[in-house]
DNA sequence: GTAGCCCCTGTAGCTACTACAGGATCAAGA
DNA sequence: TCTTGATCCTGTAGTAGCTACAGGGGCTAC
């Protein structure tokens, strides 16, 4: 199942000079072209790229992608590198879930607030602002 | 506890040009001015930036996150206007959890397979680009 | 053979910051 | 009192991560 890249870009939901911009910067490879120059995609460039996107959707940097992506591409890592590596950022996303469950709390107590044609009084600047 | 703009950038773990540009684009009020002309912010202007630079980093653009304080600013939404957009939100939020809770599991199982000096295979883009 | 759709390359614009320059203000110490 | 250092002010320019558009070419289908 080759692909043309903006078949690509499409079944990972972006656009395509997206694409084009990750291969320009070294995060996607440079796929082979067939015969009439246009670009071949595998599945596993569509893999990469949907990963790529979600980490970006959750507010990873691209040098954080970058990051996690070097530990199925390198193989120059020690296993204790790696243990940091995947502890630092579980911290990081244990974080990051426990703000978007404050968050969803949130909305959620002021969805329910909601009766008749008021505007409710909103919580959600509090809760996720909270220091903890 | 009047805060000078340097502080309040420290306490919401941002740099101060964060705040001058949030300031411009209107997602910060300009807070009033002391005698010397310096910046006077309240407990509440943190609150603010603390949300702001959360949902940031949870991956909500600046237009996302203006729509989410306006519930907070307007009180021209109607009770179902609010309810649409949280319950717009709580999807995308859900979401998001779900695709970290993948990703947190994929790099604990990927650490947990760490023993010696091999580099374990990676789980942690499959994990992440799977269609559901 | 030409219309429509997709590909190619290059370049410019946009969002969300970030950095730096050049000068003023203020508290603390010599 | 004068200086040193930290902070403030304003303006402007640069960076990261895309996004849009221009100008041209290749396929397929009528």
């Amino acid at each position: 199942m080759p692909l043309r890249r903006g078949e690509l870009a499409r079944r990972a939901g972006c656009n395509i000079e997206t694409v084009r911009y990750y291969e320009r910067i070294g995060l996607m490879p440079n796929p082979p072209r067939s015969e009439n120059g246009f670009r071949s995609y595998e599945e596993r460039h569509l893999t990469r790229l949907t990963f790529i996107r979600r980490a970006r959707e959750l507010g990873f940097t691209l040098e954080e992608v970058q990051d996690l992506l070097r530990l199925v591409d390198g193989g120059h890592y020690t296993c204790a590198q790696v243990q940091e590596l995947a502890l630092r950022h579980t911290d990081d996303i244990q974080r990051k879930i426990n703000d978007l469950h404050r968050m969803q709390r949130a909305l959620k107590e002021m969805s329910a607030q909601c009766s008749g044609e008021e505007v409710p009084k909103c919580p959600i600047i509090e809760i996720l602002s909270e220091t903890s």
